[in-house]
DNA sequence: AAGTGGTCTAGACCACGGC
DNA sequence: CCGTGGTCTAGACCACTTC
């Protein structure tokens, strides 16, 4: 039997061409998925390798698998809590979204991002301070870390021109999976105020998360201030 | 070789073995886990078999596997995004809860709280609010709505001695089992200020929550106040 | 070079669901 | 009854990390 070699897994072909029938809307929420044996003969692999596929289908969430009965289309997913990147939330509300970059630079005086970003706590990080904007108007203020020894090559104008999600999946092929974030309150100071425009004191969310690639990684740390007449924050805890 | 008949599946078996050495603290995080060949030759399985065992301790968040490396005990999980009553997080830092009820009855102004709750928006309602105290501190300040006409016999006695989620669950046979949430900052007025021990115009995390019985049924509305020195929110969300 | 996890085969038997 | 998913075997080669 001859074998893939160095090539894209079987079974990731098998599941991108079912997850595509189910996107396209050809497979709709309820309908039944080939079978193993059946995905098996049509694409010339073992059971177990269907299987694979199948089983990596239903952990996404995209299927349920009913022993006895057959694997099913499941319903759409509903995205709570979703990671998103601040220019994807704001393509949600068709607002255009910019950033003016305020600082970007070395720095090593911060032990304790190190820490959180797993790095030893005199190790150098790229830090990028923006001031966030959708139609013009302030939205909120982040400063981001990242290893400066792994990102080196991240530039100024790079970051004037898109979404950092998308920088780091596309140059450095990072995928950002999920986040921890601890949230609490505070108050403008004065020069936050003065950048986001409005009165001094005012309170303030103030997020910071460690984002995690998909292996589970810690590679980004953010802290954010945003102001609550202009944010809500919603979240979908369960028992 | 011998088949495991109609028992419990043997890479459940082997995950469980695992599971038990790193739970017992004879596995540190960032120790070593047995690889799959060692697990295949100590519990007489094959590879593919020890390897579905470790495969599922992954996917659950207990070790990680590193190609070429082996697999590692994954450091402890952090139970995030979870759905606790008040009484259930104090207990959680071993600190005595208490509640002082600061207002209990009926009310009919809040359209819009009812509206929340599925009501008409002349429904009546129960409105109840509390200074929440752990070792005697207080920690929030916390309104509940509930229909009036479904929780008449609700008595202020009873919400002084426990927890209105166990009264819902043991008094109404109603299982709370998710929240929908809104977090902004505010600031601390005069009569919160006084209450919570803190300063005027201290920033406050406000929480509104609309709590949701397992059969999806919304059956409370929460707005709780909480000084961001003495609360943090942790959440997990993901990509 | 030795050991690890990742992919894969070509079968097998079982437990379960629906007809 | 037949088809389904769930478990399992006894191997194989590959890509990768660590030494």
């Amino acid at each position: 039997m001859p074998r893939n070699r160095n090539g894209i897994p079987a079974y990731q072909k098998i599941q991108s061409a079912v997850q595509r029938r189910i996107e396209s809307g050809r497979l709709k929420p309820g309908d039944a998925v080939d079978s193993e044996r059946e995905l098996a003969r049509l694409h010339r692999v073992s059971l177990m390798t269907a299987r694979h596929a199948l089983s990596m289908l239903e952990r996404e969430g995209m299927v349920q698998r009913r022993r006895g009965a057959g694997t099913f289309v499941a319903p759409p997913k509903i995205h709570f809590n979703k990671l998103m990147s601040f220019t994807e939330q704001m393509g949600g509300r068709n607002l255009a979204a910019h950033s003016k970059v305020l600082h970007c630079g070395p720095t090593d005086g911060e032990p304790e991002v190190a820490a959180k970003l797993g790095l030893p706590s005199d190790a150098q990080l790229l830090k990028i301070e923006r001031l966030r904007l959708g139609a013009d108007d302030p939205f909120a203020i982040e400063t981001c870390y990242l290893s400066a020894a792994e990102f080196s090559g991240l530039t100024r104008a790079q970051l004037e021109r898109g979404s950092l999600f998308s920088l780091l999946q596309q140059d450095y092929a990072i995928q950002l999976s999920y986040a921890d974030e601890e949230i609490d309150a505070t108050a403008a100071d004065a020069r936050t105020a003065q950048l986001l425009r409005v009165a001094r004191d005012l309170p303030l969310l103030r997020m910071r998360q460690v984002l995690y690639s998909s292996k589970a990684k810690p590679v980004l740390y953010v802290t954010g201030l945003y102001p609550s007449d202009r944010h809500k924050l919603l979240i979908r805890r369960y028992r």
